[in-house]
DNA sequence: ATGTGCATCCGTATTTATACGGATATAGAA
DNA sequence: TTCTATATCCGTATAAATACGGATGCACAT
């Protein structure tokens, strides 16, 4: 029988060796090695092929696992990145789904539930808990509250200048004068409290307007 | 004992009547109403208070599912979303959560399910099942594929443009010419095969390269 | 050793965006 | 009704971005 190779990368001694013991104990699981932060971590599976799982902290020193787990991406491996973080934070855990998590689990999980997510994760699955679900899924929504700040009108602008389009061809579109969508471009950029259309553009996205 | 006053929106009429007499048989459940399109149901909670739950549909004429999800957000009620579709698309997935959905079932939810979902949400909790989440975990984790393709100058080059900062500003901020920078706009416009700075920042915000 | 990609530099010309400081008509809210 | 927000329009001036078409030295991989 294939046994499921992982790596343990956290920077609490105590609590990757307790990891380490307790996982030890079953037949199909091989802690093939446990580093202490995100440098080491990445040092080892340049050399070290074949690793199936990695469990992985947030909160390390030199690199954080945010930075590995867009390292793992990028050296395009195919190790199963399974954070295990003591923070439940919504941004926290929507950040590691995009980064290519492949479950996100706290540190108070039990034991079970953690030998159960091992077990889906290295057959190529994602598995994130209804529970932590539902933190992403509120800070998700939270992200859309500001609307009604700029008029239908300015909206309208704003989703044809995000398109690329420029003054002109905006105002020909909407059959009026430049004139009159370089005001509203000014308003638009004066509502938002930027400096640009770039940086409009980036406020624009974070909170949801376009 | 109160019960879960629950609205159906759905255009299929055997669907919605279906779920109706389904959900009849509940002694906690109260069905108050059954619509066919987006723009019937917002009717009905102009007049009609104090409703829990919407079992919303997205493929609906007049008014489809995400703007009546943002509708109820802009109208300050406390009715909680339900969405059920026939979709299991991240991309939908991820639009709902986003919108203000407390959940998403698929119509092929056994009856057990969704009387537990309506039970989780009544109670004002978001529910999504390990299967949904995996759906929206693996499309939000798609759309950050295409990391290096800009060289790292030209990354903090476009982190600064996304930030306000005008071509002179970052040049001496890098302590280069502004020829220079003016130079890596170009080409990082170019790999990114956009028109502009407008389109630019879209794209980058898109793609998670900012 | 040779090539490829990258960071760096330069000039010129045109197009856009931004910053001023106005004005009017209309519709909806107070 | 009066106030306020909105959409529309106008001019002038400067700042910035974009489009051309180049060039060099350096590092890294083949």
């Amino acid at each position: 029988m294939k046994k499921i190779k992982i790596i343990i990368a956290d920077d609490h001694e105590l609590f990757r060796n307790g990891l380490k013991e307790l996982l030890k104990k079953y037949n199909d699981i091989d802690i093939v090695d446990c580093v202490g932060d995100g440098e080491a971590f990445l040092e080892i599976i340049k050399s070290t092929k074949s690793i199936d799982i990695v469990l992985l902290d947030i909160t390390m020193p030199k690199m954080d696992g945010f930075e590995v787990l867009n390292q793992i991406k990028s050296l395009n491996t195919n190790i199963k990145p399974i954070i295990i973080s003591m923070h439940d934070d919504g941004i926290y855990i929507a950040k590691c789904a995009k980064n290519g998590a492949y479950s996100y689990l706290l540190k108070n999980t039990d034991q079970d539930e953690l030998i159960k997510v091992i077990r889906i994760v290295s057959e190529g699955k994602k598995y994130f808990s209804p529970k932590i679900s539902e933190k992403m899924i509120n800070y998700m929504s939270e992200q859309t509250i500001s609307e009604n700040i700029l008029s239908k009108k300015e909206q309208e602008v704003l989703e044809l200048i995000s398109k690329g389009l420029t003054t002109k061809e905006i105002a020909s579109k909407l059959f009026v004068s430049s004139r009159t969508i370089e005001t509203h471009r000014a308003n638009i950029i004066k509502k938002l409290e930027v400096k640009n259309t770039a940086e409009l553009i980036k406020k624009a996205t974070k909170i949801n307007l376009i």
